[in-house]
RNA sequence: GUCCCCAUCGUCUAGUCCGGUCCAGGACAGCGGCUUUUCACGCCGUUAACGCGGGUUCGAAUCCCGCUGGGGACGCCA
């Protein structure tokens, strides 16, 4: 078989959700797996919804996802346009071919008529069925100058049946089929048909997408028979619902705390593999496998091994995850670690040179989750004086404290050398941890939890940790 | 309502195709503990599932049927 051809095709009426970055996903992994070509598409016929920011931001997305497509908009490709509202003159051309072929048809119905009689099905609670209005009229019968939308000649009878990667053989009966409308009046493509057409043009061999889309199948496939092309394969994901089973809608998702546009989790610091990894495991697995490089998921990735049922978002699984890549240096080498926290470092004011925000970055990798948390628990060592907790405050720098804070800034003053294991061979043998830890834990650091102190202390610098000692000893004696 | 799809721990899943190795494994979350100057990390332990009912079979999480439950769709949205 030749290269497989596979696209994503977003419409650019709102972020880039989670969902999609997971299609997206699978799309890439099997052209990636295959040595194929993934196509970015952009279905923007949804002119009242689709704005030039949210294009921007899913083309932004993917590519701190690290989806690059092959084909599509700002990379061009041979089957360009990439955008379908400039490709209107296709669809148009396609849809008189149909009409001439006697496969489709001008329909003259407004959209009033039309709105009135599905009213009046809902009220009977009946199915609103497209009544054959304008199926067999001809050329004659066209009034002149009205509006009109092109409809499919959906057949009467009969089942259209594919087969899909993951769900296996789907058959539907035809009588459900509505003479689905191919053109608006305007001349713009409902979904369905600028799909169609653009997959054949694109040459598109593979259809992966959301398991939504199961019921437009049989139309597109009707549709590729009328033209006279092959099918594609089709691959369908289970959907990915909010913890109450609902639809991960923005409004649901937020109820649980759940961001679902992918800039989101770029700005609460999350590692786009980590993301990936998580959403990888949506709806696909190795084996008992949870942490992928991305050249294990290209090399592993198949369909086969993807599963049918729906599942529900655990944003605690999607954290935990993401801590995995993120503190690994397998999946996260340090200085891509370095540059992915400094943002969210200098969010917080602070300029860190390399050197010393790595040093400080080592102390806390194993405990924070995202970057959002790494900045936070690196934020005492640029701080000056740092952020003091009130309550750490309050047990800890009493009058009691002085004894040891002092004792320990003596040895301290001494000492020339602040490496961590120099610190604990002129330390270790001279205090009482369990006494001396708790405060001068806030007096270096504000907090009541941080890394071990001989750490705390190195990438402080002796300076620093003698300033902070006289500041907290002064706060001790007064409290 | 109609059509289509799905169904293993709270959650993501392995196992289901090719019935026995599964009194169902892993991970996250929960709980208990160890470690520790604190918080984490780590380690150890633990709670917890084959939706229900019928078949088929010596034997079913695995095959068949029904039910129930859940989801998707029914647009001049995508």
């Amino acid at each position: 078989m030749n290269a497989p051809r596979v696209r994503f095709a977003p419409s650019p009426t709102g972020y880039l959700h989670i969902g999609g970055a997971r299609t997206a996903l699978f799309n890439w992994l099997y052209a990636r797996r295959h040595g194929g070509v993934f196509v970015l598409r952009v279905e923007d016929t949804d002119q009242a919804r689709s704005t030039q920011e949210s294009y921007q931001a899913i083309l932004d997305s993917l590519r701190w996802l690290g989806l690059d497509w092959d084909e599509g908009p700002e990379v061009g490709g041979p089957h360009g346009p990439y955008t379908q509202m400039e490709r209107l003159a296709l669809y148009a051309q396609t849809a008189d071919r149909l009409i001439d072929e006697g496969k489709a048809y001008r329909c003259y119905a407004t959209k009033e008529e039309l709105d009135a009689l599905r009213k009046e099905a809902e009220r009977q609670k009946k199915q609103f069925f497209y009544p054959h209005l304008w199926r067999d009229k001809t050329s004659k019968d066209w009034p002149t100058g009205a509006p009109y939308v092109v409809r499919f000649k959906a057949p009467l009878a009969g089942e259209t049946s594919f087969d899909d990667e993951v769900f296996g053989r789907i058959t539907t009966p035809n009588d459900h089929l509505q003479d689905f409308v191919l053109l608006r009046s305007d001349g713009v493509p409902l979904y369905n048909f600028g799909a169609v057409v653009d997959d054949v043009t694109m040459k598109i061999t593979l259809v992966a997408r959301g398991r939504d889309h199961v019921v437009n199948t049989p139309q597109q496939v009707l549709l590729y028979e009328a033209l006279g092309y092959p099918a594609p394969r089709f691959a369908h994901l289970p959907m990915m619902l909010a913890p109450d089973g609902k639809k991960l809608s923005k409004r649901e998702a937020e109820r649980y705390d759940i961001p679902v546009s992918v800039t989101a989790y770029r700005d609460r610091g999350f590692s786009p593999d980590g993301l990936l990894d998580y959403l990888v495991r949506f709806g696909w697995s190795h084996g008992d496998q949870e942490t992928f490089t991305r050249r294990e998921l290209i090399d592993l990735f198949d369909f086969s091994t993807a599963s049918r049922a729906d599942g529900k978002f655990d944003m605690k699984k999607c954290v935990a995850i993401n801590h995995k890549i993120v503190k690994d240096d397998r999946f996260t080498p340090r200085a891509a670690y370095v540059a992915a926290a400094r943002p969210f470092v200098e969010a917080r004011g602070h300029r860190p040179d390399t050197e010393h925000l790595a040093r400080a970055l080592d102390t806390v990798r194993e405990r924070a989750r995202t970057y959002a948390e790494v900045a936070d628990a690196v934020d005492y060592y640029f701080r000056e004086p740092p952020a003091l907790d009130d309550e750490a405050k309050k047990r800890a720098l009493v009058p009691a404290a002085v004894p040891l804070l002092t004792r320990l800034r003596e040895l301290l003053a001494g000492l020339e050398r602040f490496e961590p294991d120099a610190l604990r061979a002129a330390l270790d043998a001279e205090l009482d941890w369990k006494q001396v830890g708790p405060p001068a834990r806030v007096a270096l650091t504000g907090r009541a939890s941080s890394p071990g102190l001989h750490e705390v202390m190195s990438v402080l610098g002796k300076t620093t940790v003698l300033a902070r000692l006289d500041a907290a000893l002064a706060i001790a004696a007064a409290g």
